[in-house]
DNA sequence: GTATCACCATGACAACTGTCATGCGATCGA
DNA sequence: TCGATCGCATGACAGTTGTCATGGTGATAC
């Protein structure tokens, strides 16, 4: 229904011309190549084939197809990967629904189009401090795991669990387990 | 920006006027007592006030307009308690985005549209079986809150806090309240 | 008017959780 | 090749969590 209602938005536009809008990464991919658009909106979370992939494969196969991703996810990470890729721009679905337009004329003029709050942060962005282990054990436990499953089916000490868990919940600056989890998935480091 | 995308899906309809749309319950409650629209789309979880308390005072207030909610969760908690707080709609977002006018007409017509699938769980969907004490000292604590915290400003003693969740996690045959606090969320009680 | 039930409340106790001091091996720059 | 650093691993200990037995209150049913 959403990806419906974008293209909605954007038929509305006497400017714009919509030439179709696909479910997944590939059919998008298949579309690419044979209707051949000026542009490409698409998210990073897809089935099939992530949003970056697609960005990739689109750019080197039918370079004159601009990419701009738009997605929920304000994470440093996604967009400089994004614009590895070759994406022309990153676009927050949390905008107002105007921008979208707007980031479609600008891209098709050749301009490049970034968030800026996103833009400053990929500098100043915190690395997650996680080891792979607290990770993991965190990630498990924010489950509802117990320690005793956890040191079961990790081959580890009940009190090694309980101290990456508490590694975690200081790098993390949380008081407990849960608010360490809570906290981490905000990052999108689990 | 999607809510500005299902706005312009709806104005492109001839025989739907949108009225406004607005970023959280609250908002929407305003304009409801000023514009008194015939229907009104709303999600559930959105900040401020939730779209289930939204619809009970709206419907408590203003009975003349007609709730549809349109929302992500495929819950039959959410579906149930939408229903009884007076809801003449249920829809889910990925649903295709047709459907979203077609239902809006027929809430109008004062039909009740509810989604198929989930209808037919609403049956044998279990109740919940948490008191409000449980329930809301179980999604505290799912969020990291410690019980020391939630006896202080709840005024109990933290033994009584510690009951309430022991007789949470039971219920639920979960193994303690991290797990419990998940599968009550995903039941759609919390 | 009293039996029953659901909800609220408590403390004692055992079990679990978080912290800290400690040690091991791998890697890396000096 | 040495010392420093990092990730992985452990157990002891104090503090927190989950369970259970127990009792209070108000609403409803008989």
């Amino acid at each position: 229904m959403l990806r419906g209602a974008l293209a909605a938005l954007l038929s509305i536009e006497h400017d714009i011309e919509v030439l179709g809008s696909f479910a997944d990464g590939e059919q998008a991919f298949q579309a690419v190549g044979k209707r051949r658009p000026e542009i490409l909106v698409a998210d990073i979370e897809m089935p099939k084939m992530s949003g970056l992939e697609l960005t990739a494969r689109v750019r080197e196969l039918y370079p004159e197809t601009r990419v701009l991703i738009l997605t929920t996810f304000a994470r440093p990470g996604y967009l400089r990967r994004a614009l590895e890729a070759g994406a022309s721009g990153y676009l927050l679905k949390d905008r107002p629904s105007e921008e979208l337009a707007d980031a479609v004329r600008r891209v098709s003029r050749g301009e490049r189009v970034v968030d800026p709050q996103l833009a400053s942060q990929i500098w100043s962005a915190e690395k997650d401090p996680l080891t792979d282990r607290e990770r993991v054990i965190l990630r498990r436990a924010g489950d509802g795991e117990t320690t005793a499953e956890l040191a079961r089916s990790l081959r580890l000490s009940e009190g090694t669990v309980r101290n990456y868990l508490s590694e975690a919940i200081s790098k993390l600056h949380a008081s407990n387990r849960i608010e360490a989890a809570r906290i981490a998935r905000n990052k999108g480091w689990l």
